[in-house]
DNA sequence: CAGTATCCCTCATGATACTG
DNA sequence: CAGTATCATGAGGGATACTG
């Protein structure tokens, strides 16, 4: 294992990671966290842990495959942890990691974005869609 | 033909968007803007002007097939205007409209998240997939 | 130069059913 | 409760060829 530093290799990753390139890595954890399941997810943990089934209320219409294939991605990728209480019934628990936790406010922000601009989007495609030479 | 087209009835959008209900239009946009072409390209214009190719020249490994088509998406959207230069060849300049650039912080946060915190993703994974016993 | 038009295939996702 | 397993569908996306 080498001796750096976590400060140490975020630097490194700086200077050799461009996610322009499309042979980088970057590209493929920017396509990861550029996903609707991702931003859903890491938002309902803000405010704390949250159990599976209350998980797969508060995103509605999530289905049990993406929601448990996505924590379980997001686990691996070390943004969140997952806890078993071993009770009966058992009883699991998804809290953000310090990683999870710094992209949180970025997440965040995606999913206000969209709640606040979806009126002047909406907006938009209508008056692109309309015929040329149609009346306001 | 109806009076009303697919475009007028999406614009009359409802007052409450919360993208954690399944029905809800904001849940499409927040998948239409977590795309990873969509951050890049934004990303691409954050200083003004481009041309065609020449985005397609910086986002290494886009096909023409997916530059056209998010470009499109996101003139339709508002997030970028495209004007035609008719000179002999054509040129044809994207930029981001005042909507696209109140969305370029974000989507900007979102690539340089990736790019800086690659590694501690890629150790985290590492981790994960260790056998449990394996030694340090 | 800046696209459009096809073909084609993989993979992501949803629905359903089953389990410790 | 918190999953796993399986199947089916179709949208995403690359390769290639053609065009104003």
């Amino acid at each position: 294992m080498p001796t750096q530093t976590a400060a140490q290799r975020r630097a490194e990753a700086r200077a050799a990671y461009d996610a322009y390139l499309a042979t980088c890595p970057a590209r493929e954890l920017l396509d990861r966290i550029s996903d609707k399941w991702v931003t859903l997810i890491l938002n309902a943990l803000a405010d704390g842990p949250r159990r599976y089934s209350d998980l797969g209320r508060t995103i509605a219409g999530v289905s049990q495959k993406m929601l448990t294939q996505t924590l379980r991605a997001l686990e691996r990728d070390g943004l969140v942890t997952r806890s078993v209480t071993p009770s009966v019934p058992v009883r699991v628990d998804y809290e953000l990691t310090p990683l999870g936790t710094s992209l949180l406010p970025i997440v965040r922000a995606v999913k206000d974005w969209a709640q606040t601009h979806i009126a002047e989007v909406h907006a938009a495609r209508a008056s692109y869609d309309a015929p040329a030479g149609e009346p306001e």
